[in-house]
DNA sequence: GGTTGAATTGAACGGATGTTCAGATACTGT
DNA sequence: ACAGTATCTGAACATCCGTTCAATTCAACC
């Protein structure tokens, strides 16, 4: 037997991806056994290896799409630091309750990359941070925001906003846009001049 | 060969956990195994388990631990909400940056816990976000802070502090006591009642 | 309708895994 | 000097690991 009907390159790509990312999430990148993936696809653990050279890349490239499109999908807007920040911060909390899976990796996952992919990847987190303190930075210039330190800053509100992941429940006590609003409300105030 | 000159429990058993803490914490609880530990102690894989029924449970008790200390170093001080909240978050940071290891095992290595072991572990947690949210209610009552949503501005402070664990290094730009300032004061004004 | 090639199987590779245990060793108390 | 016991070794257990590859199957094209 080789070869059910109707399957094709273009399908089982995407459920090895899939089945990868949602197996690594819940397991982690070490627990999980190629088998796995391969009886989650619905196919025999030899065949993944026409999809990914091999389970590194295969975490690697999970990674990578990620944090590139967490940087495609926002550019700062031509308004003053306050708003540019606000905008931020809101979209940060969207685009990553909007990916639980790849944020939880992206964080988890960091020490299980080979050094020449952890450098690639800790590249494009820092380009990320790098947004955040250049807003900081114009808010101080500009007297708007008091920070004794936009480094510090950039990390605590990263941080601060990635944690809204750790508890967030679809169906809770507050919507999304609840959420958003109750975490930009403490940013603003944190950094806001006094 | 067995039994090299002077060798005892009392020596082995401590080398066990503090081998098993610093390689999890570098490699992950999954990527290494019962020989490695063994290697690290400079024993042979059987004898570990004359300190651990097995690996999960090394796992757990390293936890365990950790939060039970973490528990058990803090009680509120007989002062005002403001006052609270500064000896709480800077006693958050100074433990927390004493213990990288644990703290990073505590917060990535949940997963691999079995059902049992994890909710012991889960409800330590929740203790010590109880003590920090009764703390905020307080402020909250007496209009010393001002937050539309207590369980989110708890969920994001202990995310904020957790965060320096995940930049700082020592010998760095800044120290112990500059950090530890710096972040009182965002937390300060995320609160407060403007 | 026969040929080609992409997609997949299933077996195999050497090695690693957590755990058990009989046997060997060295320290402790008498 | 001897016995007893705590400590550890080294081999074994069954099972799993990531990866490779010849053989097979099926769909599309001529």
């Amino acid at each position: 037997m080789a070869r059910k009907q109707g399957s094709h390159a273009d399908i089982t790509g995407p459920k090895v991806r899939e089945a990868a990312l949602r197996l690594f999430a819940r397991h982690g990148f070490a627990a999980v056994s190629m088998r796995q993936i391969a009886a989650e696809v619905g196919v025999q653990a030899g065949a993944l290896y026409l999809y990914t050279p091999d389970k590194q890349t295969l975490l690697f490239e999970l990674m990578h799409g990620h944090l590139a499109e967490l940087l495609a999908a926002w550019q700062a807007p031509q308004v003053g630091p306050m708003a540019q920040l606000e905008d931020f911060a809101r979209h940060h909390i969207r685009f990553h309750l909007d990916r639980p899976e790849l944020v939880f990796i992206a964080y988890m996952e960091l020490r299980n990359l080979e050094p020449e992919n952890f450098a690639v990847i800790e590249r494009l987190r820092r380009e990320y941070e790098d947004r955040l303190e250049a807003i900081l930075k114009a808010g101080q210039a500009e007297r708007v925001f008091d920070l004794p330190d936009t480094k510090l800053a950039t990390m605590a509100i990263i941080a601060m906003l990635t944690g809204v992941n750790t508890w967030y429940r679809e169906g809770g006590r507050l919507d999304r846009d609840a959420v958003e609003g109750i975490y930009w409300d403490m940013v603003r105030k944190a950094v806001a001049a006094e």
